[in-house]
RNA sequence: ACAGGUUGUCGGACAGCUGCGCCGCGGAAAGUAAGAUUCGUGGGUGAGGAAAGUCCGGGCUUCAUGGAAACAAGGUACCAGAUAACGUCUGGCUGGAGCAAUCCAAGUGAAAGUACCACAGAAAAUUACCGCUUAUGAAACAAGUUUUGAUAAGUAAGGUUGAAAAGGCGGGGUAAGAGCCCACCGCAAAAGCAGUAAUGUUUUUGGCAAAGGCAAACCAUACCUGAAGCAAGACCAAAUUAGGAGGGCUUUGUUUUUUUAUGCAAAGUUACAUGGUGCGUUUCCACACCGCUCCAGAGGUAGGUCGCGAUGAGCUGCUUAGUGAUAGGCAGUCAAGAUGAAUAGCUGUCGCCUGAGAGGGAACAGAACCCGGCUUACAGACAACCUGUCAAA
RNA sequence: GGAGAGAUGGCAGAGUGGUCGAAUGCGGUUGACUCGAAAUCAAUUGUGCUCUUUAAUCCGGGCACCUAGGGUUCAAAUCCCUAUCUCUCCG
C-alpha cells in the first residue's frame, strides 16, 4: 500500500474536526475517511508543537514518528483514510519499541471503530 | 608543582543491515495550461560553533525619474588605522581594577541657551538666616577694651541641612575676613620639545568670576543614513465568474401621444497654455506621464518553475609586507540546497567520565537567500605564549 | 522565515526620574445588619529575610522585591543595554 504525505492546513483541520482520536502516552493518532484518495493509498500527517521543545526536539520526535509509520503502516493501516500523528513530551526520548507498541495500538483500536 | 591570564583548535571514531533528500547515470510509459511522473543503481553528497537571538553592517531584489539645497526623523561620538561596510576589529592615549600577566570604560561639549535638582536647609544658583567685625546714635549700671537691642556698612573663616553648598591644607595678613599674599598640591592658558594625532612633558604666566550636578533631559558640534524585505521579487498559468471587438457619460437630431426612459445616427471630451502626479517634508532646475470612465488585450487565484549554491568580500596550504587588524602573490579545490521541509531505526567494536561490579552517562543545540560582526547558551578535550608564588639547579 | 508590541499584588489595571510597597476595581479577612444567609455598609489585607519580644504567635523596627541581570544618576517601576517569556501582524 501506499502512503502518501498531507501537507495543507485545510486537511489537518478536517481529520482534528471530524475524525476519531486515540492517545496513548507517547503519542495522539487522528484519523478520518477519505474517499477523495487512491483506492490503494493513504494519507499521513505529522503535527509536533512547540509545547514540546525547541526545533532540534521537534525534529527528532517527527523522524522517529516517522520510523514507526514506515515499520507498521503497510501491515495494519487501512486505505482511503488520512492518519495524523502528533507528538507529546517524551516522543523523542522515549524507547523506540514503546513508541511502536503504542502506534499499533492506536491503529488497531482505530479500525475497530471504523469496522462498527 | 600550584594559581591565574591571553590567543587559537576540536565539539567522539569506525563498521554492518533497513530506510530518506538532492545531484549524476541508465531505462519506462504517458502526453500536460505549466511543472511533470515513475523504476533501477555495491555512483557521489548530506547541519553548527554558535545553524539561535535578530542587535548592527553589507550583497541581492522590488518600489521611487535624475540632480542640488534646507528641514525633519534616526544613529554614531578620545586619536590613528583596517575593511565592501559597521555601533565591528587592530594599535595607541586617558581614567579605573589587579602583586603581575592582563582586563574594563556610550570616553565630545555644562566658559551658547532652556528645563530639572523632591524632602531637608538661610540658600540648590548672580544665596547673607544665624554668626563675626566696624561705625552711628539710644538705654542700663558694674562706668568699662562692659552689656542689651536698633540702624548703616563690611565679610564668606564658623554653623545647621543635604547626594551635592563656589579649589585643598598650612602659614602670613586683617576691624573681622577673603588667593588678599606665600609654600606645596590641584586647575587653566600660552610657548618650546616629542608624536601623523589623541596626548605627554618642560618652562613661564594666571590667581581660580574659569562660580555645583544632570547631555543614557532637551539641545549644540562633527560625521553617517531613501524605504521595504526571499512571505523580496521574476516567469508559466488552469478551473470558476464576468465580458467579448465594445459599452457607459455629455451634446445634437430623430422615432413612439407628452415628459422620463429606450432604440438609431452623428459629434465631443474644453487644448498647446495651464494644471495635476512623480514614495519623509519643502523649494529650485531638468525630465517623464496623465487628460471623463468601465471592459477587452490584460491582471492574476489554486498550482508550478526560477530566485537557490560551481565563481562567492568562497575554502585549504605555503609565502611576502606590516607591531597588528589586514593586504598581496603562488598552488590546489568546489564541499547541504530542502519547501508540512531530507540525517532516522536497530546493532557491534574501540576511546572518554563515573562505579567494586552489573550498569549508567556524554553539553548547548538543527541549515531555510547568502556573507562580515556582536550578543547569548555550552559537557568536556588539546596546543602555544605570558604572569605570580614555591621548590630544585 | 520576517516585522512589531508588552511583562506592576491572588486577578484585572493606573502610575511626569523624588514624600511609591505602589492609585482604582474585583477578590480575601473581620465586624455591623439578619432567626440564618445573600445584598448593603464599615474597617482591614502583598511576599521573603532579619531584629526585638514571647512558651509560641500577633504587634513593632530594618532590608530586599514592579520578568531577570548589568549600567547612567544623589536617587530608577520609569532612562540606556543584554537576556527570558507572552501576544499580535505578514502567505
Amino acid at each position: 500500500m501506499e502512503i502518501l504525505t498531507l501537507k495543507k492546513r485545510k486537511d489537518f483541520l478536517r481529520v482534528a474536526g471530524k475524525g476519531e482520536r486515540v492517545i496513548t502516552s507517547t503519542l495522539v493518532l487522528q484519523a478520518a475517511q477519505t474517499l477523495s484518495a487512491p483506492t490503494d493509498a493513504s494519507y499521513v500527517g505529522y503535527t509536533t508543537t512547540k509545547k514540546i521543545g525547541k526545533a532540534h526536539i521537534r525534529n527528532r520526535a517527527r523522524r522517529r514518528m516517522r520510523a514507526a509509520v514506515r515499520l507498521l503502516f503497510p501491515s495494519l493501516a487501512q486505505p482511503q483514510m488520512s492518519y495524523v500523528l502528533i507528538g507529546r513530551y517524551n516522543t523523542a526520548d522515549c524507547a523506540f519499541s514503546k513508541l511502536c507498541k503504542d502506534l499499533t495500538y492506536a491503529l488497531k483500536k482505530i479500525s475497530a471503530q471504523s469496522t462498527e
